[in-house]
DNA sequence: CAAACACTTCGATACTTGTCACATCGTAGC
DNA sequence: GCTACGATGTGACAAGTATCGAAGTGTTTG
């Protein structure tokens, strides 16, 4: 059992599950925007609460949940925190179902 | 929230577990193989299990697992259980993290 | 300072899951 | 038919997890 393959099982744990899906997709579309726009996007979390029926302590454990998987990044401004997704992760991603698929 | 991501998280879940991933990982590399020589792939639970370091009913769960959230096909041969990767899903994985990443 | 705000930590609970040992089923070959 | 073999079903158990309410931390604002 390769080291990889446990650091790759963590990173699809933590988009395992609906809610924390969601929160990751809803910044990978900020992301996406922010791209275009040739800049890094940063995000909050209440933002990403959105239409999210869950409360804010599990809001916190699924962003900690993302950021130990190394899908993205946190930063502290203030009173809020700022969230990115890590490109890095995103690439490896792809690679990882390039070659197959026809 | 999506049913999409709810299926999306259903797959991602079926590959949130070393085990379970590796198992994948297995396959799609002899998909890899086979896409290379022209012709589809078939491979039995048996070599699946290979250097994996758990019994055959739990084997079989996952491969149960997989299959009811759509990453491979599944067929039967005489004793032997044939597992093929689906290539849809494949691509769909690929495109859900094509637009972002740089 | 006090109040509001954004987030985190804690403890508890209900639920899910990975794994095994054991038993069973279905097919193939003698 | 009997045996061997690959795979599946069952029941159980330990470990993990999603969620909440309540309390706590640190920051901004009045």
């Amino acid at each position: 059992m390769d080291r990889d393959t446990k650091r790759l099982a963590r990173v699809f744990k933590a988009l395992s599950h609906p809610n924390r899906l969601q929160l990751f997709l809803n910044l990978l579309d900020e992301s996406k925007l922010d791209l275009a726009r040739g800049r890094t996007h940063d995000c909050f979390l209440v933002k990403l609460l959105g239409d999210l029926d869950i409360g804010a302590p599990t809001v916190s454990h699924h962003v900690k949940e993302l950021a130990d998987a190394g899908l993205i990044d946190t930063e502290r401004d203030g009173k809020q925190l700022i969230c990115s997704v890590r490109p890095e992760v995103i690439r490896e991603l792809r690679e990882l179902f390039a070659a197959a698929g026809k």
